[in-house]
DNA sequence: GTTTTTTTGATTATTTATGATTAAATATAA
DNA sequence: TTATATTTAATCATAAATAATCAAAAAAAC
């Protein structure tokens, strides 16, 4: 029946999101291969994180989405120092804009808890994470880009045009004195131009990897930011430089990473 | 068969996406080439993303999502059965909406192989599965509900009413000769209703169950249908009422399910 | 016409997949 | 808990598929 690797391990996860779970006899006796087989290829798929598994066999797993963050593992942990830092300036009721990059990603989850707020987003990814009774999630349409699993394009520029009046969470790829915010992707740079221009607050996050790092697509000088937050304290001629363009500075006292510290 | 190279590897590329996977040995033979030809065909296949190759052969990238589709296993067969036929009277260069169900998303990987179409769609997992090199997907902004992993409303409504021209492939959640073509969900019906408005042609999806069984919100009238895909031949009474409306009717020979009959 | 380049098929050494065997680990029952 | 029955991991031999190489054939360029 099947012939290939790949046909067999589809067969094994067809089955197994069937019922949710497959037991190894069974598959081996079905796919009429060794039990070791099948337990290499539940080993394998259980790798990839479409698995999970049990004695005697596996089940699929619970939800999220591991192979994105995976890959967008660099300063995962100083990506979410940022977004509880994040979370506690997000009233109940705000509307928000949060960009497509992984740091905004990040953030969703702990938006979850609060009420009545409405968030702008053209990441599907996020849109899937932001997904709790009190959040209100409006997806940008446009070209879907299946890489980064979000939209972009003029359709997505004349939809973002409508709105007004929220406060805008913009990540970026890179940031320099000279260059202000920048993105090695033109598309999101577009976005996050336009995302900044209409927001009535501009809030950065950004982790210390992307300070003096400037990329190729410019997306915004520093000037209009009210809010940076990083994990820790910048080195001391950007504090000067936030200071002098009276932009807050939001970071976690490096001790606990969880105290938050504000300076202005 | 195949005299030139290109010609070959479209062969494949065609056999790949009907079963989601080729084996070098039976392609080889089907072709009446060496192993090694097929090795070097599915390298360069793989080279340019269009494969992913594994021992034994090659399977197309793997984006399906089968959570989804268990939980939509009712006709699951019938649904494969309609997005074959589908997808022959859908021509490379064309312009089309899907809509968000079940039977558009099976549609969707027969789509893949089709060079330069433009495809509109609101549902998020048919984005993903449409992804090829040569599909153009345009997802459709709007509230974005997890459930359906859909956008709808108003801002869905207004993107979708900058678009015309294209070919709007319909399903319903059941049909009936008095109330025409019926939806569950009154967000789906608004968008349907309208992708319907605008197309320059509509064509009907929907699997046997779906007859005479209306649901509760009307997305249109059968009148301006051309075309109607379904997977056997529909009661006696129903190619009449077709007939009389001057609709065409698709679907599989009982005995082969891959030849298709046309009937008007 | 010839020369050059590309494509193909055959050969071989290497890599990979599989199934059987056995020791270790885990679950189940008393 | 201990004893028993399963399940798993690890190893190995065999079978299969692949990459690499090279020579012949075909196509393209000159």
């Amino acid at each position: 029946m099947a012939s290939t690797i790949q046909q067999r391990r589809d067969e094994i996860l067809s089955q197994a999101y069937q019922s949710g779970h497959v037991s190894v006899r069974q598959i081996a006796e079905r796919l009429d291969v060794s039990e070791a087989t099948i337990r290499r290829d539940l080993h394998e798929l259980a790798a990839e994180g479409l698995l999970e598994l049990t004695h005697g066999g596996a089940s699929v797993t619970r939800t999220s989405d591991y192979s994105f963050l995976s890959k967008s593992t660099r300063n995962l942990d100083a990506k979410k120092v940022i977004a509880e830092i994040a979370a506690d300036i997000i009233r109940d009721g705000d509307q928000i804009f949060l960009d497509s990059g992984t740091t905004c990603f990040v953030t969703a989850p702990v938006l979850r808890g609060k009420k009545q707020i409405s968030v702008i987003v053209n990441s599907v990814r996020t849109a899937q994470e932001l997904q709790s009774p009190g959040v209100d999630v409006l997806l940008l349409g446009g070209q879907f880009r299946q890489e980064r699993m979000d939209t972009a394009g003029p359709i997505a520029i004349e939809t973002l045009e409508k709105f007004r009046g929220y406060r805008a969470f913009l990540g970026a790829d890179g940031i320099s004195m000279d260059c202000g915010l920048t993105s090695v992707d033109i598309e999101s740079a577009h976005i996050n131009k336009l995302a900044a221009k209409n927001a009535n607050e501009r809030i950065l996050l950004v982790d210390s990897s992307k300070f003096d790092n400037p990329k190729l697509y410019k997306i915004m000088d520093f000037e209009t930011l009210s809010l940076v937050i990083t994990e820790k304290q910048p080195p001391a001629e950007w504090m000067t430089f936030f200071e002098a363009r009276e932009i807050t500075v939001l970071y976690a006292k490096e001790t606990s990473m969880k105290t938050v510290n504000q300076n202005s």
